[in-house]
DNA sequence: CTAGCATGTGGAGTGGACTCCAGGTCAAGC
DNA sequence: GCTTGACCTGGAGTCCACTCCACATGCTAG
């Protein structure tokens, strides 16, 4: 697969997509003799992966450690499994401020739908 | 209130308190006759609330329309009540997707669990 | 009144995560 | 063989949100 395509598949621009790759977001990529990137489906979900964590803001540090272990093999397995466990920790700890001033945000809302309305009046009797 | 004070009381540093009065992420700060910034209780609002926001994503630059709209008074309710209806649904949105990593990331994590156990029980044998 | 620490300002520097560019290959159609 | 468009690399540039710095001034304790 042409890295066009996989932007196409992926929705990443190719620019992003080899600095996924140089900076071992994700393993290293095949190329043809002539030294164009031909990506597997392997490729492409490790990039759907990369993708949603990052969506999530897991750091580009973390995954590059998780990626490097995973190229190491099985004997990895417990220390990509602390990282995975470790970011979400994180992740649930954001999710749950988020979902705090989500209400917070709509408390907000709630108090400016009132003063609007009472604003409106005023301008509409003048 | 002085600007160590309200450190202090907000956790956040004094460079970054002159900077959020800077680019107007927060109303100007009343000063001493010498020129040094007096916090109201107020202003510890304003700032309690601009961390809050911050905290879950919203950019500066949205908190600064907000703000400066909130110094033209009133007739800025409307303006004022678009941005953060505007800002709540991309927060929802925000919410929602971590909410499905989180359930991925749970996934593989259990996933791991198990992989990590048969791996421990194949080095316990040998 | 002076030492010394807290603050002030304007501007430069940092870290994270891309994003863009120049100058050079590769490959498919004519 | 040649043109043309996609791809390559190494490195520089960008954007965001701070963070740090140097040098100047304010204030307080002794």
């Amino acid at each position: 697969m042409t890295i066009a395509e996989v932007c196409k598949r992926c929705g990443v621009t190719a620019d992003t997509l080899r600095y996924y790759e140089r900076v071992g977001l994700i393993p290293p990529v095949g190329r043809t003799r002539g030294g164009i990137r031909d990506y597997t489906e392997t490729d492409v979900n490790w990039i759907t992966f990369i993708r949603c964590m990052r969506s999530a803001g897991l750091q580009v540090s973390a995954l590059v450690r998780y990626v490097a272990l995973f190229r190491k093999g099985d004997a990895s397995l417990p220390a990509r499994k602390a990282i995975l466990v470790q970011q979400r920790a994180l992740l649930a700890k954001r999710l749950e401020n988020l979902r705090d001033v989500l209400g917070r945000l709509d408390a907000k809302i709630a108090n400016y739908e009132e003063r609007c309305a009472v604003w409106e009046r005023k301008h509409l009797r003048k």
